[in-house]
DNA sequence: AATATAAATGAATAAATATTCATTAAAGAA
DNA sequence: TTCTTTAATGAATATTTATTCATTTATATT
């Protein structure tokens, strides 16, 4: 009995990426994904029952991905600093090494395909954050805002660079990111 | 002689970024704007040549209608930090009274219908910051940063300030733009 | 080796969408 | 008022894209 292989999937879910950091999430058909992954459009609907499905699918492990890869190394036991800064370095190391994942997390944000149940999940990635945040600001360390706009101010820098970073071509020394750094601290700190 | 009537341009591009701000650029159809603006799915081709012209042509529009907001109110002879707030001010109002020309534009940025020309007609936009942030180093007023990365640092938290107001349905109140600006002017400042 | 089972194929079909065009409506000129 | 010109219409057509399915291929089991 021939097996379904696991590693079609990735395949599949690779080239969609791959199209989608291209062209955008408008400009993927299903045989251009089949042929980006080497298989047959027919192929397609032995792992998913549809675009839809497809799409979904993906939009699942990216975030799962994410939320793996965010508090990595962290520990609440960590110095406040400490541990904002890894997670920070985190979330800025997820988003350059996996860049088409988050253009395409983006992208499906404002499409037909993620209803608001699913984005209230993405949002939910977060907590642990939020968390991080609340107590800083109980060690009167970092401003008092509503830990809302703080973690705003935090994730759109790191978003912003990560997105110059590959569509300018820019490389990024340890020295940048120190600098980024610093401006997202001085900005938050108390 | 019947004429053209330009208003009717107006409702065509309003009906696509609603549109796209509903359901992304990957949901729109001819049909679905014609039927949103009001007129007949062949009006639209009187008006354009077809769907990418309309696309072109709105991004066109949206780009050159954000330039001549960002720097309302704004002269070079202001101190720096006026200067500053003011088109600091001037881009989330911007944002934010016109969230989904902001979004079109980011769409467009990852489709196939916008090409690396039009990528650097609008990076050019943002050229008078750049300079003010140039002379805030010169005056040693803000961190001796590469200015691309200054840059990059506010425009990230403006973003993410003006997305997470319509996403989550938030209400920016006088205090929270100011706690917002005093993050980013700490982040930056020397 | 023969059989059975499910994956894989890709051309064929269905469905969705872009675009055209014959016709009608409007408005200025004669 | 009549004529002329162009906008506007929307059903018809062309094109693109999603999905199906009869057939082939691979592999585990006997």
């Amino acid at each position: 009995m021939k097996i379904k292989d696991d590693n079609k999937i990735n395949d599949i879910y690779a080239a969609t990426l791959k199209l989608v950091k291209a062209s955008g999430l408008a400009g993927i058909t299903m045989q251009a994904v089949a042929k980006e992954a080497g298989v047959a459009t027919g192929t397609l609907y032995i792992y998913f029952q549809n675009k839809d499905e497809l799409i979904i699918r993906l939009f699942d492990v990216c975030v799962k991905n994410s939320a793996s890869n965010f508090f990595k190394d962290y520990s609440v036991r960590d110095p406040f600093k400490v541990g904002f800064r890894t997670i920070w370095s985190n979330i800025l190391q997820h988003r350059l090494s996996r860049f088409p994942e988050s253009i395409f997390i983006e992208q499906c944000f404002h499409s037909p395909f993620i209803d608001e149940d699913t984005k209230i999940t993405l949002k939910k990635m977060f907590d642990p954050l939020l968390e991080l945040l609340n107590r800083g600001k109980r060690e009167h360390l970092i401003k008092n805002i509503d830990t809302f706009w703080l973690l705003t101010f935090m994730i759109g820098g790191i978003n912003e660079v990560a997105k110059r970073v590959v569509y300018f071509n820019k490389k990024l020394s340890v020295e940048l990111m120190d600098q980024n750094f610093q401006m997202c601290w001085d900005g938050i700190k108390a």
